[in-house]
DNA sequence: AATTAAATTTAGACAAATCTAAAAATTATT
DNA sequence: AATAATTTTTAGATTTGTCTAAATTTAATT
């Protein structure tokens, strides 16, 4: 079956909402998809009736597994194009995502699988985050955030937890990027701001904002 | 501003109608858009509103020359997209329109200018046709159909006439591609059919039909 | 010039996706 | 448990793009 624009919208807010949130709500949906709670009621309708979200009104609702798999699909597709305009066209990384939010749209299978194979079979996109393969799998990232990376160990980045242009600016000024290794070396109890150092390099500070926004993983 | 992918769709048919036809009409556009002439008609007057086309009711319509610069605008992002899908992606000929035909919705500027210098700035797409630059210039072809070109002239296949997987069959079969060098020995009388020669590869027949749909250029 | 045929436009309807304002159901608070 | 606050849904409109059927205009034929 074939999905409108609005529908493959809803069905991927969904997902990213479902990820973080218990039970995803009208209002909340609404408000991540700048629209009205009455829109969303009206989407929900449609969408049931595709069998794509379980939905019972006024008792909340959820993808149904179908859901998934579609949802997993315009991941995958938003995901490559990220790729590929981060690696081939040398777009920033703050960049990418609102151009990849049409391209994702474009839905032949086989041009998503040739890109995949053009791009090298990437597993993550420019954010760190997991590109689900053609059956819809991805890895399931074991990335922590740095604020709670143990003292002296070493770690890589692997994600961020935003994609802001201003979360962009600062990593570039202090050359922190995807694959950095990095060791926190102490912690300030005052502000939580960690020193961290990577490799010989000088260390330095960072708050805890940021290093709340800082996924790792430990060294393979 | 901005345009439906609808509206960009009536303003790419009528700008190719008007490449080969006098004065394009009501009929023919809505023929060549799968549509009705009563939706044509509602098109008009919404793309009149936006100062796209000249319209009176009842005596034809042509784009305005803001109509033509955005036309040559989506016909520059369907072109660059088919040279990355034929050159990176390796789709055959006959595939790469299809996707082509949604992807040249996807409007970010930037996108398409990056795109444009990472294919190293290519002067025609897979089917021979040439790509309007970031300018909207493009190159007017020379070509002509290979069953007017003189006897014994060496020349080059520089596009086709369609873009048929059947076209696209009998010339890989025959091998001849887009840059192919080849002459016109004989044509014979009785059904126009042509003998050609390419380079020192035995003579072969080819008919008038295929002749009609192979553009060539005199050796530059 | 009158009639017929063809092309084009209008009138009115419909589906998709959205909205505002009001009603209904659920949840929280006294 | 009753009342108030919040959330969600419905009712009814609106916009975009499409359609069919009927009316109008233009073009072609007698
Ligand atoms: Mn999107
Ligand atoms: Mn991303
Ligand atoms: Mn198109
Ligand atoms: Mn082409």
């Amino acid at each position: 079956m074939n999905f409108s624009v609005a529908e493959e919208n809803y069905i991927k807010a969904i997902w990213h909402l479902q990820r973080y949130n218990d039970d995803v709500t009208t209002n909340l949906l609404a408000n991540q998809l700048n629209t009205r709670p009455a829109s969303v009621t009206d989407m929900l309708k449609k969408l049931k009736a595709k069998k794509l979200v379980h939905y019972e009104k006024y008792h909340g609702f959820s993808l149904t597994s179908e859901g998934k798999k579609i949802a997993l699909g315009i991941i995958r597709r938003h995901r490559l194009w990220e790729f590929f305009l981060a690696e081939k066209l040398k777009f920033d990384w703050d960049e990418v995502h609102d151009i990849a939010e049409d391209l994702e749209h474009v839905s032949s299978k086989k041009l998503i699988d040739k890109l995949d194979e053009y791009l090298g079979f990437p597993k993550v996109d420019p954010h760190g985050d997991p590109i689900p393969d053609n059956q819809g799998k991805m890895e399931t990232s074991s990335a922590i955030g740095l604020d709670e990376l143990e003292i002296n160990k070493v770690a890589e980045v692997s994600g961020v937890g935003n994609q802001s242009s201003e979360l962009l600016e600062l990593l570039k000024h202090k050359n922190i990027r995807i694959g950095t290794k990095l060791e926190v070396k102490k912690r300030f109890e005052f502000d939580q701001s960690l020193e961290i150092k990577i490799r010989n390099l000088p260390a330095f500070t960072i708050s805890e904002q940021l290093a709340k926004n800082l996924l790792v993983k430990y060294g393979k």
